[in-house]
RNA sequence: GGGUAGAUGCCCGAGUGGCUAAAGGGAGCAGACUGUAAAUCUGCCGUCAUACGACUACGGUGGUUCGAAUCCACCUCUGCCCA
């Protein structure tokens, strides 16, 4: 017997919190939700993050539920203080214009848009038109500043101030569910658990206004063994857009996972099977690598698309297994009036290192070779006929980065 | 509006006139060990310079001083208390 989507949710432990399991369980195996997620335009492409709520609307779509992505055009103005412990730094119109956009485009080719297929709405196209006096008189009454103050994820910003601006972002996030629930008869929401305040504050607001029932469901999020979010490295959040996050380097944060985690991250991000997932349960120890390799594979291959994954594969193993073939590692291309170049000014171009001083320390370590060639001065000079050919840089154990002229 | 505490490097945080590029921790980077894992150990960790050294930096702007993260004035921002 298949299994509904409910109960493969669940099996993948998709699903933190739920006002109502029994009705929402009902609505969406029958295929008769009309939901929606919202993605806030706060940088130029979406992050890992985003990716979980579109797998689960593309799960959602599956089973014959109809998905309504909604961008954060007007929310964005305001910035969703939740479980953050600063203000979010406040962005122009043009800015918030401009990765709406960029979340657009990236989100055609995950979910299909269309008659009777999803749709795509902004949230700029009625909170901006609101009128301050008359939306405290629609639905300033429904709100309880007691409870406002109570909810979780201010918490954090109750010891360190949060705006009056920032305090009313619940409020427009109510406001679009109420909405979206009046003009598209939406009648439930998703989003992370982080959220859970937010979309509770929109159920609330519509039984107060209307009397009917919308639910609200959050997806866990997805946090590591040491309970830090994931998809974040130091540098930043792992993008979708190859252009900030390259397919190469969107394949190795996965690969590295650490051991604790691969089981969670397969379950929970990719579209594979359960039951093949449950073969996997018994890897253990260094077997876990397969595991690994297949979660980069198919996470690649889901973002970037299948032949964009076999690549990554492909140059990750003939690197890290022989040391070989170098076709598809990022490529920097050099630029020098010199017949000859340090290996500093190559680190420095190729953005492997931020300073002189940094490639120069990083060279008397020992954490530099080309061509697979240990480097131990730091005067070394690449003679620029090597470079027409191109060299193969090694910062460290795991990058790799050729540069060319 | 009144009172009060504060703003230090990527983050947290010590430092109250010279010994301070600034303790300590975290993050990060490299090396050893490994399985492209974790844990552990070692080194590094403002910029430039092979090095000597130079420059930039303790919210902002001025000032006092031979010398200021440290003292003074004003400004900006934030917490807490009172209204």
């Amino acid at each position: 017997m298949k299994m509904n989507i409910f109960e493969e949710l669940q099996k993948r432990q998709l699903i933190a919190q739920i006002t109502n399991e029994e009705e929402v369980k009902n609505l969406i195996n029958a295929g008769k939700a009309k939901f929606y997620i919202g993605f806030d335009p706060t940088a130029d492409s979406l992050h890992v993050g985003h990716f979980m709520a579109l797998c689960l609307m593309k799960r959602l779509q599956m089973a014959g539920n109809t998905p309504i992505v909604l961008i954060g055009g007007g929310t964005g103005h305001i910035g969703d203080p939740s479980g953050r412990s600063d203000m979010r730094s406040m962005m122009t119109k043009e800015m918030i214009d401009h990765n709406c956009e960029c979340f657009k485009k990236q989100m055609e080719r995950f979910i299909e848009f269309g008659e009777d297929k999803a749709i795509m709405l902004n949230n700029a196209d009625w909170l901006l038109k609101l009128n301050y006096v008359e939306l405290l008189r629609e639905v300033g009454a429904c709100f309880s500043v007691n409870n406002m103050l109570r909810a979780e994820c201010y918490k954090q910003r109750m010891e360190k101030g949060l705006s009056f601006l920032e305090f009313n972002y619940m409020i427009m996030q109510a406001y679009d569910f109420y909405y979206l629930n009046t003009h598209h008869d939406c009648n439930l929401q998703f989003g992370g658990d982080d959220q859970w305040s937010n979309m509770l504050a929109g159920s609330d607001l519509i039984r107060k206004k209307t009397g009917r029932d919308a639910h609200s469901m959050t997806i866990t999020l997805l946090l590591n063994s040491q309970g830090k979010k994931m998809g974040k490295t130091a540098s930043g959040a792992v993008w979708l857009d190859k252009n900030k996050t390259s397919v190469y380097d969107f394949y190795q944060y996965w690969r590295n996972v650490e051991d604790a985690d691969v089981l969670k991250c397969i379950r929970m991000l990719t579209f594979l099977p359960l039951d093949e997932i449950e073969k996997m349960e018994n890897l253990k120890g260094a077997e876990l690598n397969q595991a690994k390799e297949i979660l980069a594979y198919e996470l690649t291959s889901l973002v970037h698309g299948e032949d964009e994954a076999k690549k990554a594969q492909a140059s990750a193993k003939a690197l890290f297994v022989q040391g070989g073939d170098d076709s598809n590692m990022p490529t920097t291309k050099i630029e020098t009036n010199e017949n000859e170049i340090s290996v500093i000014d190559i680190l420095i171009q190729c953005n492997l290192t931020q300073s002189k001083g940094e490639a120069r320390r990083l060279i008397q370590q020992g954490g530099v070779s080309v061509d697979e060639e240990k480097i131990n001065s730091i005067d070394y000079k690449v003679p620029i006929e090597k470079l027409k050919e191109g060299i193969k840089i090694k910062k460290g154990k795991k990058i790799f980065h050729k540069a060319i002229i």
